[in-house]
DNA sequence: TTTGCAAATGCAACATGATTGCATTTGCAA
DNA sequence: TTGCAAATGCAATCATGTTGCATTTGCAAA
């Protein structure tokens, strides 16, 4: 197996004790991450905690190096996950619960992109599935 | 034609001076305001420009009324509109340039929402289509 | 192994979006 | 006309994210 300084080198990246730490958490972890989420387990495993402003770099410069994929969530809070755990779940739609938050894979295919006008470059598609999770539901917690 | 002012309080609130000048300025726009965007046209454009604060208040009141939607943008900012306009765009995709902002309308139908599982409670599917615009790829600008 | 230096980090300050508490004002139903 | 729940203004506070700059460090070359 490939090491994560390895895969840091790879990609044109020095591995630092920073870079380590949350590339390794993010590929450890199945659920996108927030810069918070990252920097209170930090502070809570790692021996010399990066700064705040440390984990904000090692995130932008692990996506610039297509390592990580960010995505801004319904909240509006930056999300990070590994590009193989990222991988995992193209292949599938997720439904997102405006009660609770949750985020579950569903068994659909995404669709088709559709045409573009001329000169437009496709980079992404997500098909966005919102509603109440059968939990939620239950309780009669309705969205938001 | 129904007066913004009934129009709020067919919808259980009262018709303040904030209120109305906010969903009839959601209203006229096409494209979805965020609070800084509605900010600064209500103190170009208002006698007694309302508080930051209010404005937050009011845009959540209208959204929790249902009079406007929210969606957050890729930077993390919330967007509003009116009802009537979101419903105008409800049946066609979007596509949204990461090197300009831009928004355009496509016109491809949106997909069909995927079959959830028992108990789960569909609210809204949004296909979400990036990438970049035929103007912005002739300038070499990619995404972000 | 040592060393030079570009790159990475820490720290402080700043920017912007959004929320909360509380005293005061006001829409509107009675 | 009036009472009062609801809405507002204002100040403080929080959260996310960015920038400038001095210091440290990974690592490639010597
Ligand atoms: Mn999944
Ligand atoms: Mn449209
Ligand atoms: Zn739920
Ligand atoms: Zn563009």
């Amino acid at each position: 197996m490939e090491s994560i300084a390895s895969i840091l080198r790879n990609a044109g990246l020095k591995a630092t004790p920073a870079r380590l730490f949350v590339l390794r958490l993010l590929a450890e972890t199945t659920k996108p991450l927030s810069h918070a989420e990252i920097e209170a387990l930090a502070r809570k495993e790692a021996d010399a905690p990066p700064d705040r402003v440390t984990l904000y770099r090692v995130l932008e410069a692990l996506t610039a190096a297509g390592l990580a994929t960010k995505a801004v969530d319904r909240r509006g809070v930056a999300r990070f996950s590994a590009r193989d755990t990222h991988r995992r779940h193209e292949r599938h739609v997720h439904f997102h619960c405006l009660g609770c938050g949750g985020v579950f894979c569903l068994t659909a295919p995404p669709p088709k992109p559709p045409r573009l006008p001329k000169g437009f470059r496709l980079e992404a598609a997500e098909f966005d599935v919102k509603g109440t999770c059968a939990q939620c539901a239950a309780k009669g917690k309705s969205g938001a």
